[in-house]
Order: structure tokens, then C-alpha cells, then sequence
RNA sequence: GCCUCUGUAGCUCAGUCGGUAGAGCAGGGGACUGAAAAUCCCCGUGUCGUUGGUUCGAUUCCGACCGGAGGCA
């Protein structure tokens, strides 16, 4: 499977919160020369590190971080915006010599690079804020109805109570002339600039994700998350980083309507049903990579596969010279290891890992040191 | 000890003038092309506390018992 074209490229790293992707990612980064590009519509913003479980330069470890902590809260962003940026930075930590490792929860940033998706400079606050107000003067029922009559197409697949979505549809057709769902199509068309290897963080149980989230949430609380809250209160704009998790359950608390605890729970609750949401999107792509981080070491599994796939391209690549090199001893391994195991060896195997994963951090910290020692 | 109220979905409660039940929350599933940590859609069988009785038929009416709440002693 020889890649001919001349894409850059790209390992993505997706899962849901709490998952270890930036673990991953920087696991991976150290083993094949790689940068992390990130891709979480809220850890771009600044000032709120605690609540985005921004990773600290202790977790970075030395690994380049883009697009991370550097917007001001109160700034609006979107996805097209965000699409501008990755692609710059993507070159950018190619051109450098990195592989590119694009790591994050957002869905729609991540897809949106991948494809390259075509947001064709149609966006108009102006339209966008007169359609708003149509909508509470008619309705979103009639909304809806003229979304019908200029795009029936983009009307089947939006909901009627969507109006969000209608909106944008409306707005789309309004600025340029064409409808939506024609300029979706369009998009669909358009080749990827990279060449994409997409990994997936998933637990095969459940309840082992939300067990991490749960105690993640508590982490947080310990880690300053009220003292967060409370100072960028007010800088937080409802259409930004206002929406972040983490804050905003909070509020109630604050405003003594319930008790600490209660707005834990709120917040775990929360934060679950995110993480349900990120994970329908991630598993909708057949053409993605499945790691179980409850039955394997992620880290060991991805760093085979990276290297496997990494084969595909032209050594020549002065970009990618680095990385082939970092990928040496990794690609030997999973050369050894991969095939010809036993089932009951993999079992074996597989419960000596769950240990290393349950002190994952551990674990990490060793691996750096060796690496800091030699 | 007596009196009153109460016991229905994981939780809070509706309801059936007797024909085996439904909301909210929680939970589960899904969609997603310029706010995406957002926005939106779909999914409700549970010994109707237990046990006798009346009835063609009881979760619904009557009795007893067992929980819970309140009142009087």
C-alpha cells in the first residue's frame, strides 16, 4: 500500500475526555519526532487551563504544544477559524522536520482538517444576527419552511427544532448563493491535503471511562477549579468559552442554589454525557483505528501501528527522515510482537498491562526519566 | 396503644369512576460541514408494598399484615 501522493502526513489522536489522548500524544510525539497540534475547541482558550485539563509543561515534556491556551476567552472562535490555524501549523511542524500529531476531543476540528472542509468564506455576523432575530419574531417552524423551499435537501437532514443548524443552512444560501447542502457536497469532493492515520481512544467497558472522568472532575476541584471559576466569571462570553464544562456548573453553587457537592455531580454528569457524545462521532469512522485503553497499553499498541503505517511513505522525505529514525526501535518491536501470539499469551498480556495503565502516570514519569538520564 | 395520610419505573410523583399504567429527572442510543465542552432527535413492562376477599376481571373497592410520615395519648 504505497502512498504516491505527496500529502503531509498526519496521525490523529481522538477519544473522548479523560481518555489519555494527551498522554498519547506526547508518548507518541517522543517515539517518532512528533508535534502536537491540538484540537479542542476549548483548550485553545487562555485562562482557563484547569477546567480544559490543559496539560502543564511538566506533561508536555518538552513536546511542541500548538493551538493550545492561546485566545482570549472572550473572543469568539469557530470551526473555519480554527481550520486556517491547524492547516498553518501542521505545515509548519512538518516543514520543521516533525511528524504532525493532530490530538483532541472536538470532533468537528479534527474532521474538518482531515478533509480539508471547504467553509468557502461564507460566513456573515450581520446574516447570522437578522435571521437570529427572525427567528424569535416568526418561529422556528417557519424557519424551517423556507429552508424547505431553498435547500429541501439540507431540510431532510436538519431537524425542525434545530435551529442552529437552519440558521446557518439560511445563511449559507443567503451569502453565497448556493444552498448548503450543494456547498456540503462540493466540500465532500475536495481531496485531503494529508495523508491521515486516525487512532480512536475507547474502553471496552464503559464504566472504566466514566470512573476516569469522575476522578478527574475531583482532581480538578483539588487543582483550583472554584478559584478558576470564580475569577473568569465574567470574561467568559456565552457563544466562547462561556460553553466550557466545568465552570458553568458550577454557578449554582456560587449562587448557594445547591451544594458543592450536588454541583459535582452536576458537573461528572456532564461530562459524561460529553464523552458519550464525542464517542458516537469518533466511532462513525469505519476508516478509524479502535484502541482499547481498558485491555491494552495504548501507548505500546499506537506506536506499532505508527510505525507500520510510517513504512508507507518515501524515506527520502527529509521531513519525515526524523521520524523514520525515531521509529526504528518501535517498528522492530512491533515487528516481533505483533504476530504469531497465543491467545492465552494475549490475555496474560493483557492483564500485566491493565496494571501499567491503572498507574499510567507512573509509569510515563519513568519513561522520561530514562529518556532525561541518557 | 389509637387516629389520619402514604407505599406505582433507578429517583420525584401523576393516573386508572374496576378492563394490568404515564410524566419529569436519571439512564441508553443517534445526528452533526463557521457557537461543536455547543445544538438537536429517538427510546418508558414496572411482582402498581405483601396477602386474603368481593368480582367474569383488582394496581384501582373491602379486610388484615408489613414499611414510611404526621397527629393524639
Amino acid at each position: 500500500m504505497a502512498v504516491t501522493s505527496q500529502k503531509i502526513p498526519l496521525v490523529a489522536v481522538c477519544g473522548p475526555t479523560a481518555s489519555g489522548k494527551t498522554a498519547l500524544g506526547v508518548g507518541l510525539s517522543k517515539a517518532f519526532g512528533g508535534a502536537v497540534i491540538s484540537a479542542d475547541s476549548m483548550q485553545i482558550y487562555r485562562g482557563i487551563p484547569v477546567a480544559t485539563a490543559q496539560p502543564t509543561e511538566e506533561e508536555k515534556c518538552g513536546i511542541p504544544h500548538d493551538l493550545m491556551g492561546f485566545l482570549d476567552p472572550g473572543t469568539e472562535f469557530s470551526v473555519a477559524d480554527y481550520c486556517t490555524l491547524a492547516h498553518k501549523a501542521i505545515e509548519n511542524a512538518y516543514k520543521d522536520g516533525f511528524l504532525p500529531i493532530l490530538v483532541g476531543g472536538t470532533g468537528l476540528y479534527v474532521d474538518s482538517v482531515i478533509s480539508d472542509i471547504d467553509f468557502c468564506d461564507c460566513g456573515s455576523t450581520e446574516v447570522r444576527e437578522r435571521l437570529q432575530k427572525e427567528l424569535s419574531a416568526v418561529g422556528a417552524l417557519n424557519l424551517y419552511e423556507r429552508l424547505k423551499a431553498v435547500d429541501p435537501e439540507a431540510a431532510k437532514k436538519i431537524e425542525p427544532n434545530n435551529t442552529r443548524r437552519i440558521i446557518r443552512a439560511l445563511e449559507v444560501f443567503e451569502v453565497t448563493g448556493i444552498p448548503f447542502s450543494k456547498q456540503n457536497e462540493l466540500s465532500r469532493k475536495r481531496p485531503s491535503r494529508y495523508e491521515t492515520l486516525k487512532l480512536v481512544v475507547n474502553f471496552k467497558d464503559r464504566e472504566n471511562l466514566y470512573k476516569r472522568i469522575n476522578e478527574r472532575v475531583d482532581k480538578m476541584l483539588q487543582n483550583g477549579l472554584i478559584d478558576e471559576a470564580l475569577r473568569v466569571r465574567s470574561d467568559l462570553r456565552e457563544n466562547g468559552a462561556g460553553q466550557a464544562i466545568g465552570h458553568k456548573e458550577l454557578y449554582p453553587y456560587f449562587d448557594g442554589k445547591c451544594t458543592l457537592k450536588e454541583a459535582a455531580e452536576s458537573l461528572k454528569r456532564a461530562t459524561r454525557r460529553y464523552a458519550k457524545r464525542q464517542l458516537t462521532w469518533f466511532l462513525r469512522d469505519p476508516s478509524a483505528t479502535v484502541l482499547y485503553a481498558d485491555t491494552c497499553d495504548v501507548l505500546k499498541e499506537a506506536e506499532a501501528i505508527v510505525a507500520a503505517w510510517l513504512q508507507n511513505f518515501q524515506l527520502e522525505d527529509i521531513a519525515l527522515k526524523s521520524a523514520a529514525k525515531a521509529a526504528e526501535i518501535p517498528a522492530k518491536n512491533a515487528a516481533e510482537e505483533a504476530p504469531n501470539v497465543s491467545k492465552e499469551e494475549t490475555e496474560t498480556a493483557e492483564r500485566s498491562q491493565k496494571a501499567a495503565v491503572a498507574d499510567d502516570r507512573k509509569f510515563i514519569g519513568g519513561e522520561q526519566q530514562k529518556r532525561e538520564v541518557q
